[in-house]
RNA sequence: GGCCCGUUGGUCAAGGGGUUAAGACACCUCCCUUUCACGGAGGUAACAGGGGUUCGAAUCCCCUACGGGUCACCA
């Protein structure tokens, strides 16, 4: 039998991090499989519905390196792969449903349920349908039409049942029917619910082990109950547990402890195959020491039986190592790619950019590529080659230069800049070199005393190229400035 | 509150009756370096608590605590 997966968002707004790893454990298993991997949108609530959901979902995936075998853009043998398209092939089951007694009309108003919650919360209950739908005469069913109700289905409940299954992570979970209310499977307005319509999807897109998070383990006894009262297969269930934020508690939409959406992530310049490798980790775990792997080798490593029951909290500043581990790695003219637009939005460099200006972007990004944790950091880290005026970072960066050998240092440092027939990388060797026989000064007292002058702190990138960078003419008047 | 799930260092986590309880991030120290970053070498730090079972429990069972999920005409 084929080997087929699906990942089920709402169509509700950007793809974010427990979506994505959803999916990415879904499309993991089913390469390794050699399964399909499937994508389908589940917008039955029309309220909540936006139409650029779809989207958002489909490109979040194809940014992070997640392909899909069938879905709503390349269409596929079990489409159509949004449930509001599929509507029509949920009547006969409904009708089965309705014809076996497993289902029932109900007449109840929003309001009346409103109504009959509040009753049970006041009387220390919890609420729950009470069923009184379930036995209503012919007669009072027409009364009710009468009365221009729309009825919604529900499902009936059998009683005294124990739903019990194996979840492929957490192993036999069960349940008992008695703490489950009739649930409505089909609104007024003939629309199914998520929990009818994603069993029938499952099963006619011939479904056979669902992944999904462990905010659904409580709707699976009911989506098995009605499997059976249709006399459907079951398929296999694994339920990932949730994703937490650095106060342990799961991430809600407004949190902003934690970047949450991965179009943000993109945005800020993290590399695609670092944020999948981040979330591979999160709650699966590799049998070795190695925690670095590309997607085919997730695909090869992935299985089932290593994923964690506990939940996982979102360590944003390990995310930062391993992105930094692949900027290193990266091409440097793809990390000036990403990290350009950064510049440019801060006003730092213009749209347009000559063909010098270009190899200048590449030698300041490829300096600083190594310790870059995203590329939108080059912003604040470059910001040295960018001031009109070089302001010290503090008091001893200043004090650097008001040592007896800083004026010696500089004016000669001053002499030899502007005698160096060519201002490369090359040459600024050249020209500490002859600072230092013509000074006697090496060390620490020669090349802090430069990098302080020019930059105005103590720490920073490789002072030669520094300078060069910096230009022959900026090298200059800054160190004018302090003769 | 009922039901369900979970709990190993600050974080991710390995381990599934006998281990000096891995490894990674972060942090600290040292080395490299003009400095920073990178890299390298070390270090601090954990089985939620209590009962069992067992010759022996981080590992199995029960209870408690804590955290989370869910009880919708949301998915």
């Amino acid at each position: 039998m084929d080997f087929r997966v699906r990942y089920a968002p709402s169509p509700t707004g950007h793809l974010h991090i427990g979506g994505a790893r959803t999916a990415l454990f879904n499309y993991l298993i089913a390469r390794k499989e050699g399964g399909r991997f499937i994508i389908r949108f589940e917008d039955t609530d029309q309220t909540r519905h936006q139409e650029s959901g779809i989207s958002n979902q489909l490109d979040g995936l194809q940014w992070l390196g997640v392909d899909w075998d069938e879905s709503v853009d390349i269409g596929g043998p079990y489409g159509p792969y949004r449930q509001t398209e599929r509507l029509h092939l949920y009547k006969p089951f409904i009708e089965q449903l309705i014809g076996s007694g497993d289902a029932y009309y109900c007449y109840c108003s929003e309001a009346d349920l409103e109504q009959e919650r509040a009753e049970q919360e006041a009387k220390g209950l919890m609420p729950m349908y009470s069923g009184k739908c379930r036995h209503l005469t012919p007669e009072q069913a027409e009364a009710c039409r009468a009365e221009g109700r729309k009825p919604s289905i529900r499902f009936r409940v059998p009683e005294n049942r124990t739903i019990s299954f194996n979840d492929r992570i957490r192993e036999q979970v069960e349940f008992e029917s008695g703490g489950i209310g009739d649930f409505i499977i089909v609104r007024p307005d003939g629309i199914p619910t998520y929990n009818f319509a994603v069993i029938l999807d499952d099963h006619l897109m011939k479904i056979n082990l669902v992944i999904r998070g462990e905010e659904h383990l409580t709707n699976t006894p009911r989506q098995i109950m009605m499997y059976e009262a249709l006399g459907l297969p079951v398929p296999e269930f694994a339920h990932l547990s949730l994703i937490l934020n650095q106060d342990r508690k799961k991430m809600s939409k407004r949190d902003e402890s934690i970047i949450q959406f991965m179009e943000q992530y993109r945005d800020l310049g993290y590399l695609p195959e670092a944020v999948m490798n981040f979330i591979a980790l999160l709650g699966w775990s590799p049998k070795g020491e190695e925690e670095i792997f590309s997607k085919e080798e997730l695909i090869a490593q992935f299985d089932l039986s290593r994923i964690s029951k506990s939940p996982a909290v979102f360590d944003m500043d390990k995310l930062n190592w391993m992105n930094n581990v692949y900027i290193k790695k990266a091409d440097p003219d793809r990390i000036v790619s990403i990290a350009l637009p950064h510049l440019q939005k801060a006003g730092r460099l213009s749209q347009s950019l000559s063909a010098e200006q270009e190899q200048w972007v590449r030698s300041l990004v490829g300096l600083y590529q190594e310790q870059l944790r995203f590329a939108g950091e080059i912003v604040p880290l470059s910001e040295l080659f960018f001031r009109e005026d070089v302001t010290f970072e503090n008091e001893e960066a200043k004090s650097m230069l008001s040592e007896e050998h800083a004026p010696v240092v500089l004016s000669s440092f001053l002499s030899q800049v502007e005698q160096a027939a060519d201002f490369t990388v090359d040459a600024m060797k050249g020209i500490m070199k002859a600072v230092q026989t013509e000074t006697g000064y090496k060390g620490k007292p020669l090349f802090m005393t430069v990098r302080v002058a020019l930059t105005g702190q103590m720490h920073g990138p490789d002072l030669n190229m520094t300078m060069y960078l910096l230009g022959k003419e900026t090298v200059m008047s800054r160190v004018k400035k302090l003769l």
